[in-house]
DNA sequence: GTGGTCTAGACCACA
DNA sequence: GTGGTCTAGACCACG
């Protein structure tokens, strides 16, 4: 796991994303235990809150379940293998929009902006067929 | 200029980004003066310091120029225009990924999340081939 | 009996609470025998020491009671078959109040939140009333 | 506002379930911002992380909007509202329930028992709605 | 041993 | 000044 603290992406997020993508590639499987907080943090020289909260953040995403004095778990289930199989396509699309942008010239920066530009236009597009 | 003071993405980043949009859209031509930093900074109730920001970051991306005691101008050229082109590209394409996304019942922080991954991904990748 | 490790609850309250269901359904009797400690922690594949702390907390409501070097019996009397009606009720109001809020769209987590400011409150109230 | 260190329930949550309580109450408005993290903290002797973690809930529930560089603010319109009456509803009849019990002897730990029973007893049912 | 919470204090980005 | 993140280290409940 490659942690840079140097980003600008808050470390715990980091943390999740890749904790995710492991789970994903299939190095944690349905049920299974992950590291323990405080093996992962000595693993990559973070503090024990910092994992804490990476992991809170995917136990509210419904990606993993704690067992207080146990360990911490793989959700499994129908819903995050149909999650995971969406979720891959989404990043290819991604990919395919970043890679556009990159050999553009275009900054990450200004990526991340019209990224957040189409996702909030999409957001107050759905609102208003809600309301209507 | 529509500010979203609710919005996690800092104000001075919302500035900058309509700016460059206003000038894609043919508002400011090339070597045109951009309003005054007072005149927009009371245009939109911000604070001055903010409006700043957003110039200084428009200015490092090469986008406007300054004439010191005189005002901001526009860069003009081909490159302003490719990247019009380019970005349009982009854009759809991010919006592709977006729908996919929604479609599939992620939340917008999840889609986020996955473009940040993305972009992060695609940096290091380059970065190593650079180094190569 | 069924332990769910993937409730936040801990298990042995989970054990604790199903025994006293049993109790109130008539499956043990008053100053019927308990299963043993070991016996129950090797039929649900629990620790032993979880057992010992359901029981403990079982004793210590008055419910049960241990002869040393004997084993744990259920406390019988008036005061059970009371109880066991009196919790009907309250499963009964509660589960109105769960089905509300459901209905209202609030999550699991929301209700959770509700549920506790009420007990809290009820409880300082009560203080109160006791300190007047 | 009022903190009991020695409670169980998490200084975070007592800190969160309050300022929402406030809200409901209309001492805060839509749009008005909450005291500052620090001063908060300062005022009810409580390390600012701890209240940042109420917040952070607030946030994450969508009752609060916080703007980086200004403040905390309540979320307004019309979700909020119909929300704010729902759970005005559901209190009242847990508030019912909570009384029940204790009038009946029921410990606040058996009443906090039968209701997670019913909680989950009734997710599994919905649950199995959705599967049919 | 595990996860969960809390304190003390620091640095950063933002307005 | 604000909120957001991080570290260091502590104590607790649980199994």
């Amino acid at each position: 796991m490659i942690i840079d603290p140097k980003s600008h992406v808050p470390i715990y997020k980091q943390i999740a994303a890749q904790i995710l993508d492991a789970i994903d590639a299939g190095v944690y499987r349905a049920d299974e235990m992950l590291p323990s907080l405080r093996a992962l943090a000595a693993d990559i020289r973070v503090n024990p809150n910092t994992v804490q909260r990476a992991y809170d953040e995917l136990e509210r995403e419904g990606i993993v379940y704690s067992k207080r004095g146990v360990g911490l778990f793989v959700a499994g289930g129908r819903t995050a293998a149909a999650r995971g199989a969406a979720e891959k396509k989404v990043v290819k699309l991604l990919r395919e929009s970043v890679l556009a942008g990159q050999s553009a010239g275009l900054t990450p920066d200004r990526i991340r902006t019209l990224f957040e530009y189409t996702l909030s236009e999409s957001l107050s597009q759905s609102e208003r067929r809600t309301r209507t």
